[in-house]
DNA sequence: AAATTGTGTATAGTGGATATACACAATATA
DNA sequence: TATATTGTGTATATCCACTATACACAATTT
């Protein structure tokens, strides 16, 4: 459980557990078969409400990349290489398209934003 | 007023406002010196609160792309082709680094984010 | 003086996010 | 079997951002 709650960003906490979650399961830094901590003891040791823990742990189950089980916890899913590579790439694609349409409105040509992109990145 | 409010999109309708009349100014298709629509015509027009249009209207003065006149109205604000380019890079940048972040939390390298982008640009 | 426009304030409804508490179901273990 | 652990579901409540309506005030124009 390595993570950073921030308080101010305006991002939900849930929505904060599952992007952190998400990254570092397709990063392959948890290992697959490794069950997350129960939802109560994630929510005391992050010091946020089960129900908060519980919305992150739905989110993760329902994009594939944990499953539970009533009773005896939550597990990373069992992934091949190739099927963590095309998760990764659908979340990140799927936010891409949003970020984009916002360059679009401001007439930026793909150019433009590889230009910028390199001061950033 | 050429303005499009999604009600679905999560976006506050204020800052709807604010991007769309952002990108049109800093596009160049509203002339600089020309007035935006009185606040209640705004509101009226667009079938939302004055006090909506008065945030969207504040924010954008905020960025310096309009100037108000208390009795008269709200008028472009008077830019060079430098000044634009400058304000839009600016709006650009602010929101990449964001968005930026979230593609490094998962790893990827800006060759990656190039690949993806090419795909949705 | 009247109309128009921007500013400010008061009040209120709605919904999402968050939190606490309790009851229930499934599993593991002694 | 009994107990503990863990996930599920529900009820209740608080907080805050967003949005809306309404009214009073200030500055400008006509």
């Amino acid at each position: 459980m390595n993570i950073a709650i921030s308080n101010t960003s305006g991002t939900p906490i849930y929505q904060q557990l599952f992007e952190q979650i998400s990254a570092q399961i397709l990063k392959g830094e948890l290992e697959t078969g490794y069950s997350l901590p129960p939802i109560r003891q994630a929510a005391t040791e992050l010091r946020v409400s089960i129900i908060t823990v519980k919305k992150a742990w739905e989110e993760l189950e329902r994009a594939g990349l944990i499953y539970t089980v009533t009773g005896k916890g939550c597990f990373i899913a069992e992934l091949t290489p190739d099927e963590i590579l095309q998760k990764r790439n659908d979340m990140i694609l799927k936010q891409m398209v949003l970020d984009t349409a916002y360059y679009k409105s401001f007439g930026l040509t793909v150019e433009e934003v590889f230009e910028l992109l390199k001061k950033v990145y």
